[in-house]
DNA sequence: GATGATGGGTATATAAACTATACGAATTTT
DNA sequence: AAAATTCGTATAGTTTATATACCCATCATC
């Protein structure tokens, strides 16, 4: 089968199991083909997932059957879910609008400069090349007021929860450091790398951090908590990098929860705080 | 031009952009064509985007031209970086593997219990035709230890930076309250519809958040992060759902601001304190 | 400096996919 | 009862893609 045709039954089997139904119109309208041929893929469609596909006569629509099964895809709430939060933010690019009646929804705005697509373009480049690059960077240090060309040697990018940075070795600083992205104005003559990858020891190192149920909380609630996070014996156990640990931290409110919040604001908290002080204190010295 | 060949010059003008390379092999593992089809695909995006394209005999592969002018999509990092996080997630059920090359990437693990998809189909579909609904469903409060069956009428989805929330009308409590979609173990039998969804205030109403850099900041970096939240005059303002308030509050860590964090650890505080503490009364009670 | 491997281009005949157009049936709206 | 909507399907013709074949350039290896 055509990778055409394939996208199409995927479609109709996407609209009907997250949207219950779906119209030749539908189909028509997300891949420009014509109405006939949208009705050859109703058709193949049954053919391919029979008894899926139910014809409502007077809502003339397609409705998905009660044992509807999918065939073309494994639902997955968390796919639904992204696709929903992309909706919010427009401009999406390449992705297409698979979600037709979408619920009312909204997300938490997070206020921020964007990032420039050629800034991001030529890091990229640099981290899979393998060189060093300048970028025009506003740091936050109070010594540096205006933006200034610094050369780095990037070699992978990581999320804060907020935030994208560039990880890098410094040319200036002589360590691995993080860049914020959108504070990345422009960038410039590439050169030689300054340092391998394989360097940046806060980067590949990873910590165990073990989360309990928050202390503070009933009993009944602690067991909850623990279901929330598919705990087994009370914890769980999640890899963080190093260089990701603050954040980590401070992300989860993890810093703040016996002083400031509700417990039941904050779930859970760190098990193995010895360790996961000392592991942070490396990072961040 | 049909769908499938848009879709393939928008596939060879993505990596060329990105990754800085195309081989007729991508094309062809990305769409299962054939490889006489994917020179032919080649030939055409020449001839729709001029000079863009250049064949590199020693690497052999094409590459991007140094003046390359996308015109089948508009460069966005927001949307590569969304594909990127993706990658990470694995799982990806609609969405193609765009990215070949990606850069070695990491966001930050948020520990959580998944969403049944089979639950959320069910809240979306109680959205859509507008009635209510039983969620088997774990409270946090103290008096209901185990999970029980709750009667909500769904309106919309929020998401508090974390984790979605099923925005509904509570048949128990006579009120519209947030319940948190992966506490939703099972649903079960339809029925009317408990109140419209006009009559979520708090859904609907939103409070303009006035954010201003941090006074405890130098100046200098007070103009830093006043560009980068792209203020005007040192202010941004930002539209919050009267519901999402309290989440906005803790996710930017508004509360501790003052008390707890290191100033350039939280560029911006808010600058309407006091109409933001009674919105926020008034979105608790 | 010949050899083979690799990646690209292209020609031909054939097959599959799709369009345009047309018409008929069932159902709901007016 | 008439009009509108949505479906299905048939026909003829076009476009797209395949399979197969053969040629060219570059590069690594012997």
């Amino acid at each position: 089968m055509r990778w055409g045709v394939e996208k199409r039954l995927e479609f109709i089997e996407f609209r009907l199991f997250w949207e219950g139904g779906i119209n030749r119109a539908d189909i028509v309208d997300q891949f420009g083909v014509s109405v006939p041929q949208a009705s050859k893929d109703l058709t193949l469609y049954e053919e391919k997932a029979p008894g899926n596909l139910i014809y409502d006569k007077s809502a003339k629509r397609y409705k998905a059957a009660d044992d509807f099964k999918p065939v073309f895809m494994q639902p997955n709430a968390s796919t639904y879910l992204a696709h929903l939060r992309e909706t919010n933010g427009g401009a999406s690019g390449v992705t297409e609008a698979w979600l037709a009646s979408a619920p009312e929804h909204d997300a938490l705005p997070i206020p921020h400069r964007r990032v420039e697509a050629d800034v991001l373009r030529d890091v990229l480049k640099a981290i899979r090349e393998g060189h060093s690059i300048e970028v025009f960077y506003q740091s936050m240090s109070a010594k540096k007021p205006s933006p200034e060309w610094r050369r780095i040697s990037p070699h992978a990018l990581g999320n804060d929860g907020l935030r994208w940075h560039i990880r890098a070795f410094c040319h200036i600083d002589h360590k691995f450091k993080d860049f914020i992205l959108s504070r990345c104005m422009k960038t410039r003559k590439q050169g030689l790398s300054g340092a391998s990858a394989n360097d940046d020891k806060l980067w590949h190192d990873r910590f165990v951090v073990a989360l309990a149920p928050n202390p503070a909380l009933s009993e009944s609630q602690r067991s909850i908590i623990a279901q929330d996070y598919e705990m087994t014996n009370g914890r769980t156990e999640v890899m963080v990098r190093k260089a990701l640990l603050y954040y980590f931290l401070k992300r989860l409110r993890l810093d703040v929860a016996d002083k400031l919040d509700n417990p039941h604001e904050v779930p859970v908290v760190v098990a193995n705080r010895a360790a996961f002080d000392a592991a942070l204190a490396e990072a961040m010295a």
